[in-house]
DNA sequence: GAGTTTGAAACT
DNA sequence: CAGTTTCAAACTC
């Protein structure tokens, strides 16, 4: 990555020395993803800028006026039909000083990024996706095709419907030239891999009402630069190409989502009708992805046909807040269904991202599609909440969360429909009892972070035991009162607690305990009698060693011991770190590019049309 | 299932 | 920021 021409020029401009350092991976602001784009009208960027912080109001505040449409007219001049061989070739080509000036306050963490190598790029797209963009987007095919299914039985698709856009694939393929499967057989997480795609398909089609069909094309192209250059890559994007939604006529658009669906889809997973149980451990990502991703798409395509069956109106004209998934006046909230706290689950654990497994587990995916439009709609409310989450997450570093999350949330799907007993039964069954998320909550409400439930992100469901729980869609708008002044108090109060670090984090550690992943609390636990070695303590539940962060007496940590007291006692930073702290790091440079992100964020709304 | 232990979260 | 209290999960019996 570091012969690419756009690191060169990044390193050309920048002052800042390239490194590895634990500062680094502590301190990019997943922000600092979308704040580059947000300045500059390429299709990525906008997509960020918008689903990131505009759609977030949108489905946390559907009455705001700016968000509620758009007209379908937020002209990408930039939005390149991408030749994508020479994707990476005019990578600062075309863009005006304007755009430069917006650009460079973040510059200097797109650079950080580069530095950072792939996995860390794609876990932070990762992060985006997870939250935000995800909302009203899916799409793997397999995620598509049950709703294809679905929206088949309502007379909206031809049975063929799903063929022809695995076919497009190939189609798609040939017409640009690139093979997307065999780029993404290159990649190391597809889960990742493939979240700016997402991100940018919430956008262009959700919120601006584009063609969905031509800004797929576009975003996958431009994620698959950005994934191979870095966040660099997309600065310069040139305006080539006006933004093609005019020339489809809206009547086909239909027909087009479905076909690009399938051909995201064939690009996202190398190949869109394999079993991915055949596949076990990439089929892990994708089962995720999926699961995450059909209430998305699902979400999405429900509020497409909603609006079609409604009126004649363009796709995806409409916000959240005027469709119903805030919208809770066309589809009631469903209290506590199962099949929400799955889809729940399913979203907490894609914000969460992954990790490597503590115990081993196999992540074995299987698909359900929603069940109902209520289910879809708690989806939404929960994507509602999980938007915050991400704002929450300052570290670039992705978020992980450990597989046996994953197997509760599968478990979890797999039991929503079951009896109470069953689930139960299952649960103690599936994971050495890590199922699915539920609490015991008598006197938090579920309310707090005490709360399993409500500090995951997911609300509260029938297999849960609370008393007076709050954390519920019907009480969405405490649960997100209580979730902003728990944020205010700490921003990363509901950022995932482990971390998917550099190996940077460990470095006051021997290699020899290092966990695979090199992942680590966040925090480092404080565990004074458990030896680090049950669950009361977070880093092993994580199944992640301690680190330098853990404040832990007699820790033996299967997963990685902390160093010796030495270290500790000698360290002035022995305290516990607090979340701004580790979020920062020490970095001068880091610390400014922060700065400069958030001073950048204030010129997002100026940037998206308004009306 | 009840009771205990534990450490994070919340509070002062 | 440190100490204390509250809380609920983890654990034990």
């Amino acid at each position: 990555m570091q012969d690419s021409p756009v690191f060169n020029f990044l390193n050309n401009l920048s002052p800042i020395e390239p490194v590895k350092s634990i500062h680094i991976t502590q301190t990019i602001n997943p922000l600092s993803f979308a704040s580059i784009p947000s300045v500059f009208t390429s299709p990525h960027v906008s997509s960020l800028k918008g689903s990131r912080f505009l759609k977030r109001h949108q489905l946390a505040d559907p009455s705001k006026p700016e968000f509620a449409t758009n007209g379908g007219k937020i002209i990408d001049k930039n939005d390149p039909i991408i030749d994508g061989a020479n994707k990476s070739d005019r990578t600062h080509e075309n863009h005006n000083p304007e755009d430069e000036a917006i650009y460079q306050p973040s510059y200097e963490c797109s650079k950080l990024e580069i530095e950072l190598g792939q996995s860390l790029v794609y876990d932070s797209r990762c992060s985006l996706l997870s939250a935000k963009h995800s909302a009203e987007c899916a799409y793997t095919s397999s995620t598509f095709v049950p709703f294809i299914q679905e929206a088949s039985q309502k007379g909206l698709y031809g049975s063929g419907e799903n063929e022809e856009g695995v076919n497009q694939i190939d189609q798609d393929k040939e017409a640009t030239g690139c093979d997307w499967e065999s780029f993404i057989s290159d990649a190391t997480d597809p889960l990742i891999f493939e979240s700016p795609i997402n991100a940018e398909f919430c956008k262009k089609s959700v919120q601006s009402g584009e063609n969905f069909y031509a800004n797929v094309r576009n975003n996958m192209q431009n994620t698959l630069s950005f994934s191979e250059a870095g966040s660099g890559e997309q600065v310069g994007e040139g305006s080539e190409t006006e933004n093609p939604s005019s020339q489809l006529g809206e009547g086909s658009e239909l027909k087009k989502i479905a076909e690009t669906h399938d051909m995201v889809a064939g690009c996202s997973t190398s190949n869109p009708s394999e079993n991915m149980d055949n596949e076990p451990e990439s089929g892990l990502y994708r089962g995720v992805r999926r699961r995450c991703l059909v209430f998305e798409t699902a979400r999405a395509l429900r509020k497409h046909l909603d609006k079609n069956s409604d009126s004649d109106s363009p796709l995806f004209m409409q916000s959240d807040g005027n469709t119903s998934s805030s919208d809770g006046q066309q589809i009631p909230p469903k209290d506590g269904s199962d099949s929400s706290r799955c889809v729940l689950a399913g979203i907490g654990l894609h914000l969460n991202a992954l990790t490597t497994t503590p115990k081993g587990y196999k992540f074995v995916a299987k698909f359900r599609p929603p069940a109902s439009q209520e289910e879809l709609l708690n989806n939404s409310l929960a994507v509602t909440m999980l938007d915050r989450e991400i704002s929450t997450v300052e570290n670039g570093v992705p978020p992980v969360e450990d597989d046996s999350q994953a197997s509760r949330y599968i478990v979890n799907e797999e039991i929503a429909q079951s009896s109470p007993k069953k689930k139960r039964s299952k649960l103690e069954l599936a994971g050495e009892g890590e199922a699915c998320k539920r609490c015991n909550c008598k006197k938090s409400k579920c309310l707090k972070l005490y709360c399993e439930c409500f500090a995951a992100g997911v609300y509260c469901v029938e297999p849960c035991s609370c008393m007076d729980c709050f954390n519920k869609p019907v009480h969405e708008d405490t649960v997100l009162a209580t979730r902003k002044q728990i944020e205010s108090r700490n921003p990363l109060a509901f950022a995932p607690k482990v971390i998917k670090g550099s190996d940077s984090l460990c470095e006051t550690r021997n290699d020899s305990s290092k966990t695979p992943a090199s992942a680590r609390h966040k925090r480092g636990c404080n565990c004074k009698k458990s030896g680090c070695l049950k669950k009361y303590c977070e880093c092993y539940q994580g199944g992640v060693g301690c680190s330098i962060n853990c404040r832990c007496e007699g820790c033996k940590n299967v997963f990685g011991r902390k160093d010796g007291e030495g270290i500790k006692s000698s360290s002035p930073n022995s305290k516990r770190v607090s979340p701004h702290q580790s979020g920062l790091g020490t970095s001068p440079e880091v610390r400014r590019g922060r700065k400069l992100i958030l001073q950048s964020i204030p010129s997002f709304p100026s940037l998206t049309p308004k009306h």
